[in-house]
DNA sequence: CTAAAACTTGACGCTGACGTCAAGGGCAAG
DNA sequence: CTTGCCCTTGACGTCAGCGTCAAGTTTTAG
């Protein structure tokens, strides 16, 4: 059993935040008569599939909603319809990001190729260096 | 030449976001003697770039910083810089997304398909229906 | 000319995931 | 027992990209 720094140091995010995703019901804690929380061994996964699905552009409401679908396979029909929602915007997103970092790389070619040409791709034919 | 109006409306923004985005740099507008802002035609693709680059999540200074590449081909060494940076924190983030979403697939996989089995992918041989 | 619509600057509000004090309580070591 | 570190709740602060209201000016339509 871990104390909340313990955790918080083996998950690599802050005690306040710990606290904050309990408020949000996203991670349960038993606490010692004094008050005191006490973490599981697992509380390090689930505070890193928590950290996951945040960065995946998901509030603490789908959070909560996903959580038991990712971590006990229980999946009640109202948390499919936000998973199904989410992927959806996930895949969206992986799409625009693709997108842009495409635009980055064309400038970056432009900026470190000297003889750069603009309209055409100028791919070597079938044979590269290496 | 657009007003803001007509510009927010071709783009889809509101015009505080572009008051917003000259207060950051980002857009410049013509004024007119009454301090009226006029725009060219060009502003409505530089106003998607913003936000393209905004939803790739950079910041108004990264933005800033990008803008003259992306649009003017003009890339100074410390862009450069901050070109590469951010093309590899969008190349991680796509990474991360894409293995977020194949766990959201995996539970509404195990969600949807009744017999499902955790440890065996158990895909078909080389043939499935339709 | 006049009224409505669109524009101006200025400034405060909002949201979400925490950061950061503040003021106190708990607990193992010497 | 006391020192010192870790813990508790509570509450206000932050940051970024705007939303929104206010009060006044300008442009446009009739």
């Amino acid at each position: 059993m871990f104390r909340i720094g313990d955790l918080a140091a083996q998950a690599g995010v802050s005690t306040r935040a710990l606290r904050y995703y309990e408020e949000k019901g996203l991670l349960a804690a038993v606490r010692s008569t004094s008050g005191q929380r006490y973490y599981p061994e697992s509380a390090t996964e689930r505070v890193r599939t928590i950290q996951h699905l945040y960065s995946a552009g998901l509030f603490s409401q789908g959070v909560a909603t996903l959580l038991p679908c990712v971590d006990a396979q229980e999946t009640s029909p109202e948390a499919l319809a936000v998973l199904r929602t989410e992927r959806e915007r996930i895949d969206q997103q992986i799409r625009d990001l693709t997108a842009t970092r495409n635009r980055l790389d064309e400038v970056i070619v432009i900026a470190t190729v000297p003889g750069h040409c603009a309209a055409a791709p100028e791919v070597a034919p079938h044979a590269t260096s290496r």
